[in-house]
DNA sequence: CAAAACCCGTACGTTTCCGTACTGAAAAAA
DNA sequence: TTTTTTCAGTACGGAAACGTACGGGTTTTG
C-alpha cells in the first residue's frame, strides 16, 4: 500500500484539480483534496458493476464522476428496493464517515461511467485528520438521507407515474445528456414495480411528446413535462443538496 | 442561559445517572454525560406534542426514554409519511450531528411519555468538544437512517398488513408495555393510508388472536403472530441498531 | 345532562397495480 | 448468417387499496 501510494505520487498519476469533475472533490478545500489526492484512482465504472455488498466491509469508496450509482436495500426475503442514487454529486461508503466499516445496502452501476476512488482506509484516515473533510462528507451524507426520505415518501404515496417521473428527473440531474441508456426491466427493479407497468408508463409520457423510447434507451425530451408528472414528489432532496453544499464554513 | 446553566447546576437537578432511562445517555461515557448533564431538563412529552418543525430551526435534542416520536416526510402538496420512529434507544434532532441546524421532517410525540431534552447549542457544544460523543451521536444517526431506508422498502414492497405489523413491532418495541395507546386514525397517517383500511386489518390481527382492542387502544397478545405477519420487512434496523450499540469503542 | 366531537365498523364502486404470459422485433452470440 | 437471448408491446383476470360515506357507539365538552 506504501508503495502504491508512492507510484501515485508520481508527477502526472497524483490527479491534478483540474481535471477532476465529482463534486464534493471540487469543493472541498485545497488541504483536503491533498490528502485524498495521493491514494485516488481513476476507474471506469461499467454498468451493472457492484461497488457495495450488504453486510460486507466497504473496500472503496467512489466519488462518481459520470454515470450513476443505485442504493438498494435489500432484506431477507429478497424483497428489494432502490433507495437512492448517488451521481458527480455524491459518493458511495456513507457508512464509513459515520466510523462504520461495513455496507447497509447493495450498491451498483445503474447507469455505466467513471470516477474516483480510493481505499476505505485511506478515507477514514483522512477523516480523521479533517475536521473540514468530516463536515463535507457529513452534508454529502445527510443529503443522501434526506433523499432517502422522500424515496420512502414517493414509495408510500405517489402513483407509479409519479414516481417513475421522479426517478427520471433524478437520474437527469446526474448525467450530461438527455438519454437515459436503461431497459424498462432496471427500472420496473429499482422502482419495486412490474416491467409492465414501466412500459405502459412511458408509453403515456411518450405519448404526451415527453421522451422518445427506443430499445434499451429513453430521451428526455421534455423535462418540463416530466417535472409537471412528478410534482411535490421531485425536489425537496435537490434544493437540501444545493442548500447544504452552498451556504456556511 | 448562563444562568439557566447555573440553576441547573444546583445538586438535584443535575440528573443522576441512574435515573436515566435512555439508551444513548445511558450508554456513552460518563465523560460525555457530565458534558450534557448540566443542561439537560426532564420533560413530559404529551401526545401530539411537536418536537420539529420541517425547514426552522432545531430548538432541542430530545433524549426520548418513555413514549414514541414519528418523524413524518411532508413535501410541498402535503403528502406526508412516516419515515422513522424514535424512543429510548434513540434521539431527535439527527441534522444537529452532521453539522445542520434545520429540522428536515416534522417530528412529534406519536405516544406521550416523557425524557430529557437539552437546548441545540448546548449539544453542539459537547459535540466539538467530544469525539466519542461524536462517533455515539453518528451510530445513533446511522441507525436512523437503516430505519428510514427499510421504511422505504416497506412502503414499496409491503401491503398494508405487513406495514402495519411492521409499525406495531416497533412501537412495541420502545414501549414497556404491550399496550399501544393509538387510534386507527393515527395509524393510518403514519402508514400513509386509509383509516378504513388500518381498521379492517387490525380485525384481521384480531381474528387471529394477535392483538387485542378497543377505542383507542390495541393490546399486543402475541407478538409471534405479528412478527409472523411483518416477515422479513421487520428486523434488519433492529438487529442494525444492536450491533451499532455494542461493538467497538 | 345535553350537545358536540371523536372513533370505529362497514359498505360499494372505482382505481391502480399485480402476476402471468404470449408475441414479435431487435440485438448479441455462435 | 443463423441461432439465441434480450427487450418491449400487449392482454386479461384478479388482488389490493382507494375515496367516500353513513351510522352507531363512546368520550369529551359546554
Amino acid at each position: 500500500m506504501t508503495i502504491e501510494a508512492g507510484l501515485k505520487s508520481i508527477d502526472g498519476v497524483v490527479p491534478s484539480r483540474a481535471d477532476i469533475r465529482n463534486r464534493l472533490l471540487t469543493k472541498m478545500p485545497i488541504s483536503d483534496f491533498a490528502l485524498l489526492a495521493p491514494h485516488l484512482e481513476m476507474v471506469t465504472l461499467k454498468e451493472r458493476q457492484v461497488v457495495e455488498v450488504p453486510g460486507r466491509p466497504i473496500t472503496h469508496v467512489y466519488f462518481v464522476e459520470t454515470g450513476v450509482v443505485s442504493v438498494v436495500a435489500v432484506n431477507a426475503e429478497d424483497h428489494r428496493i432502490e433507495v437512492g442514487v448517488i451521481g458527480k454529486e455524491g459518493m458511495t461508503g456513507v457508512p464509513l464517515v459515520f466510523g462504520d466499516d461495513r455496507a447497509q445496502h447493495s450498491a451498483y452501476m445503474q447507469i455505466g461511467g467513471s470516477g474516483r476512488r480510493l481505499p476505505a482506509a485511506a478515507f477514514t484516515d483522512a477523516l480523521r485528520q479533517s475536521a473540514t473533510l468530516r463536515a463535507l462528507m457529513m452534508k454529502s451524507a445527510q443529503a443522501f438521507m434526506i433523499q432517502t426520505a422522500h424515496t420512502a415518501l414517493a414509495n408510500g404515496r405517489a402513483k407509479l407515474e409519479e414516481r417513475l417521473a421522479r426517478w427520471l428527473l433524478m437520474a437527469h440531474d446526474r448525467l450530461d445528456s438527455d438519454a437515459v441508456p436503461l431497459t424498462h426491466e432496471f427500472l420496473a427493479v429499482m422502482l419495486g414495480v412490474r416491467r409492465a407497468g414501466v412500459t405502459v408508463a412511458l408509453h403515456s409520457f411518450e405519448r404526451r411528446g415527453f421522451i422518445a423510447a427506443r430499445r434499451g434507451q429513453l430521451t428526455l425530451i421534455s423535462r418540463a413535462g416530466i417535472e409537471q408528472v412528478a410534482g411535490s414528489f421531485y425536489g425537496i432532496p435537490e434544493a437540501e443538496l444545493k442548500r447544504l453544499m452552498t451556504d456556511t464554513p
